[in-house]
RNA sequence: GGAGAGGUGGCGGAGUGGUCGAUCGCGUCGGUCUCGAAAACCGAAGUAGGUGCAAGCCUACCGUGGGUUCGAAUCCCACCCUCUCCGCCA
C-alpha cells in the first residue's frame, strides 16, 4: 500500500515509478478519489460539529423543562444531519485504498529495466560442476529407483504432488531441520511454528489479496492455505507498534506451501519442481527503514550458505523492473544449476518490500527519541525451498550408477546415512 | 457442538444514555528535592483523519460491523475473539 502523501506530493514521479512495471498512468485517479473523500470528510464533520454543539444545549434545555426549545433544536440537528447525509467519507476512502490495493511496490532504483526473466543481471556465480564422463539424470530419473513416487500421489491427490519413500523421505526431513537449525543458531533466526491456514486480513497484508487469489488454495471456512511461511511469520506485527529496539525481528519457520500453480498448466509437468504442496524454511525479517538494505544483502547471504554447504552451483541475479514481484522493491534470486535438467533453476528468492506490507499492515514502530510513529520495513527470502533443494542435491551429486552421496553437513541428520542407492 | 462469563488507553481496573477520549492505581517520561539515588510531590503522555504558516481547533475511535436516540463506552442486533464447565476429538 502506497502513501497517499507521497502520491500528493508528486504525483507524476509516482507515475514515472510505475511505469518502470509497464503500469499506465494512475495519479491522478488516485487523486480524484482522494479529493472526494476529502471532501466528504469535510461535510460530515461539519455536521457532527453541529449536531454535537446542539445535543449539549439540547441537554441543558431539557434539564430546565424547557420542552419547545429542546425539540427546536432537535430539528435543528436533524436538518443538518440530513443535509450531510449524502456525503459518505467510508465509501470514498474504501474506492481509494481498493485501488491503491491493486498497485505494485515502487522499484528500488537500481533494479534494472526489462520485461520478463531474460532481462535479470547475474550478479555471482558459485560453484563449478564436477566433470563427469556420464549424462546426469533428472532427479524424477534417478528418484524413482530412490524411492520417489508421482503415480500413487497423482492416485491420492492429483497431478503436481509427490510421494517420498524410504531414505528419500528422509532426506527431505534432514534438508528442512538441517536449514532450520543453521538459521537459529549460525544467522540470528528465532524459529517459529506457524499456522497454515490465514484469513483474508493476513493475505491482504502481505499483498496476496485482493489481487492474486486465484494463486491460492480457500478453505470452506473462508480461510486461505499460505503459499509461503512469509504470510504468517510477516503478519505477526500486523497492527502493532513495536519497539524501536525490538528491531530487527528475524524469524524463521520451516512450513509446507500450497500454490495452485494456476496459469502454469503444462510448464515443469514432471518431477517435483512445480508441486501445488511443498516445504520451505522461510527467513522474513522486520526493520528499521535505514536498515532494510542491508539487511536484505545479509538475508541473501543467509540463503547463499545454505546452497554452499550443500555443495551446489549457485548464482545470484538481480530480478529485473519486469520479473520484480508485487510487494517487493527489489529482489535476489538465487537459481541453482541442475546438472540434469542442464539449467538454472529458483531456489530461493529475497526481497526487500521496503514499507509497502508493513503499511498494508498498519505495522508502525515507535522510535527511541519519541516523535511520530514511524513505518518499519519487511523482508522475505528463502532459506531455501526444501523441494527444490532435493532435487539439486540429486542431481548435483548423483553417481553414474544412480546413487547420491549426500553432502557431509546432512549426515547428522540421515542416521549415519552417507549414500542414496538405488534399489536395484 | 451445548451452557455460562467477558472483551475499556502499556498493564490492572472504574464507568450502564448528557462536556467521557474516558475516574483511579501501577508502569513510562519530564521536573522539584538530593552529592547521587530511592521516597515524596508537581507535570506530561493514545491512534487516525480534517483544518491552519503555526500555536491550536475540529472529527472519529472503549473487540468488529450495523441499529435506536438530539446525544451511546453505556441500550438493541449480528459477527469475531478470550475464559470457565460439559460433550467430542489428534
Amino acid at each position: 500500500m502506497h502513501d497517499i502523501r507521497v502520491i500528493r506530493a508528486n504525483p507524476a514521479a509516482f507515475d514515472a515509478a510505475l511505469s518502470r512495471r509497464g503500469l499506465p498512468p494512475i495519479a491522478a485517479e488516485v487523486l480524484r478519489l482522494d479529493e472526494q473523500r476529502v471532501e466528504a470528510v469535510r461535510i460530515t464533520q461539519a455536521a457532527q460539529t453541529t449536531r454535537n454543539e446542539l445535543s449539549r444545549q439540547i441537554g441543558a434545555a431539557m434539564k430546565a423543562g424547557d420542552s419547545a426549545t429542546a425539540e427546536r433544536l432537535k430539528a435543528e440537528v436533524k436538518a443538518a444531519l440530513d443535509a450531510a447525509a449524502a456525503a459518505t467519507p467510508d465509501v470514498h476512502e474504501a474506492a481509494r485504498d481498493a485501488l491503491l490495493a491493486t498497485l505494485p511496490n515502487l522499484l528500488d532504483g537500481q533494479v534494472p529495466d526489462g520485461v520478463d526473466e531474460t532481462d535479470n543481471v547475474v550478479q555471482h556465480v558459485q560453484g563449478s560442476q564436477p566433470n563427469r564422463d556420464f549424462t546426469p539424470r533428472q532427479h524424477f530419473e534417478l528418484g524413482e529407483a530412490l524411492g520417489m513416487d508421482f503415480a500413487t500421489a497423482a492416485k491420492l491427490a492429483g497431478a503436481r504432488f509427490t510421494v517420498l519413500r524410504g531414505p528419500l523421505a528422509r532426506l527431505e526431513r534432514a534438508l528442512g531441520q538441517w536449514m532450520l537449525d543453521l538459521h537459529v543458531e549460525q544467522h540470528g533466526y528465532t524459529e517459529c511454528a506457524v499456522p497454515l491456514l490465514v484469513n483474508d486480513d493476513s493475505m491482504y497484508g502481505t499483498g496476496q489479496l485482493p489481487k492474486f487469489k486465484e494463486d491460492l488454495f480457500g478453505t470452506t471456512d473462508g480461510r486461505w492455505l499460505i503459499p509461503t511461511a512469509e504470510v504468517p511469520l510477516t503478519n505477526f506485527v500486523r497492527g502493532e507498534i513495536l519497539a524501536e529496539a525490538s528491531l530487527p525481528l528475524r524469524l524463521t519457520a520451516l512450513s509446507p506451501c500450497f500454490r495452485s500453480e494456476a496459469g502454469s498448466a503444462g510448464r515443469d509437468t514432471r518431477g517435483m519442481l512445480r508441486q501445488h504442496q511443498f516445504a520451505k524454511v522461510e527467513l522474513v525479517s522486520i526493520t528499521h527503514p535505514e536498515a532494510s538494505a542491508a539487511e536484505h544483502e545479509r538475508m541473501t547471504a543467509c540463503a547463499e550458505q545454505v546452497l554452499t554447504r550443500l555443495g551446489l552451483v549457485w548464482r545470484r541475479v538481480l530480478l529485473c523492473a519486469g520479473d520484480t514481484g508485487f510487494g517487493a522493491a527489489r529482489t535476489y534470486d538465487l537459481e541453482v544449476w541442475l546438472p540434469g535438467q542442464q539449467a538454472w533453476r529458483e531456489i530461493s528468492s529475497c526481497s526487500n518490500c521496503r514499507d509497502f506490507q508493513a503499511r498494508r499492515m498498519e505495522a508502525r514502530f515507535r522510535p527511541a527519541e519519541a516523535k511520530a510513529l514511524e513505518v518499519p520495513h519487511t523482508l522475505n527470502g528463502s532459506g531455501v525451498a526444501v523441494g527444490r533443494a532435493l532435487i539439486a542435491v540429486l542431481e548435483t551429486h548423483q553417481q553414474e550408477d544412480g546413487s547420491v552421496i549426500l553432502p557431509e553437513v546432512l549426515r547428522p541428520y540421515m542416521g549415519g546415512i552417507e549414500v542414496l542407492r538405488p534399489a536395484a
